[in-house]
DNA sequence: ATCCAGGAAAACG
DNA sequence: CGTTTTCATGGA
């Protein structure tokens, strides 16, 4: 039995840009035969690769299973789902929450073909085709990169895990217990004991703490982020502690869908370097001139979804 | 041991 | 003001 969890509605924002959205998405419930379980049709000329879509490190908090489940805590929500083929099975949530969440609204290809113009781009593209961004939770995702910075993916992992763990609401599913990622106020002075200093976070535990503490007591923060255009809602959320340039522009990707953010990391600024900006530096610390630099180019050589291609270029790299 | 990982705050000139 | 140092953690 899912635990209800008064006033924690999941807050999902919606502001997909109007000219690449989808009237008819094009994905159609099949009839209800015997099985209890439902499922989607995915409709060929809109790609969808469950496993690129939550593999390449936009999410912390999905599991795969050997045989291909995956299994995931979302909001309150646990969503068990597989892909065979053009069939999604999900369990979990209703329909409109997977169509939402995995963005099955959006004209991918589309969305691709608006910053294919290269070489490079075009075989990150077909390697990982099917890719979308999701529309994560904001609190959540903020949280999760601040405890991204100077890490790396498996830490990341623990450390939200861990932080689940410790604050949030038990869920039961399958009888096994997973656990809602715990609302601010949880985790903030309101909260109660806190034993952040038990979830190994390192120097970001106050970060975490302090941010927990202001968005606890700011009504709608997240509405008013997503109110604001992408540079407006970027200063913003670098006002709060343990939120830099990075941070906040996966956290406009992920959960704001600020599209033309292209955050950029260690990965991003060496796959640029070696494939259209050779002048970038090497083996030393990102400046903010450099950060900026690329970004203005990103959105020069990618237009507008330039996000997407970071992701793309993100889930291509090897190393 | 040394270096690195989806960086950012604090200290420093 | 831009630039360098420090920060906690675990894996390679």
């Amino acid at each position: 039995m899912l635990s209800s969890s008064p006033g924690a509605a999941c807050c999902h924002v919606n502001s997909v840009p109007p000219d690449i959205s989808l009237k008819d998405s094009g994905f159609h419930i099949t009839p209800e035969e015997n099985d209890p379980m439902p499922t989607l049709v995915l409709h060929t000329d809109q790609p969808f690769s469950l496993d690129q879509t939550l593999g390449c490190g936009q999410v912390f908090r999905w599991d795969r299973t050997q045989d291909g489940w995956w299994y995931g805590v979302v909001g309150p929500r646990v969503i068990k789902c597989r892909q065979d083929q053009s069939t999604l099975t999900y369990e979990g949530v209703p329909e409109s929450v997977i169509r939402h969440y995995f963005s099955l609204d959006m004209d991918l290809e589309a969305i691709t073909a608006s910053f294919d113009h290269d070489p490079f781009i075009h075989g990150a593209i077909g390697q990982c085709r099917g890719l979308r961004l999701v529309r994560q939770p904001a609190w959540e995702c903020l949280c999760s990169y601040i405890c991204a910075t100077n890490s790396n993916i498996p830490m990341i992992r623990r450390r939200i895990a861990t932080i689940a763990r410790e604050f949030g609401k038990e869920i039961t599913f399958e009888e096994k217990t997973y656990y809602a990622f715990p609302e601010p106020d949880c985790i903030s002075c309101h909260g109660g004991d806190h034993a952040l200093a038990d979830c190994k976070l390192g120097y970001r535990s106050p970060y975490v703490f302090k941010t927990a503490c202001e968005i606890a007591d700011t009504k709608h923060w997240d509405k008013t982020i997503a109110s604001l255009s992408y540079e407006d809602a970027r200063r913003e959320l670098m006002k709060f502690t343990g939120i830099g340039p990075k941070a906040a522009d996966c956290i406009l990707l992920f959960a704001f869908q600020k599209y033309e953010s292209f955050p950029v990391d260690v990965w991003i600024r060496r796959i640029m370097r070696e494939h259209y900006i050779p002048t970038l530096s090497n083996n030393s610390a990102l400046t903010g001139w450099e950060y900026d630099t690329i970004r203005r180019f990103a959105l020069r050589q990618f237009g507008s979804y330039c996000g997407y291609a970071q992701e793309y270029l993100y889930a291509a790299r090897e190393g």
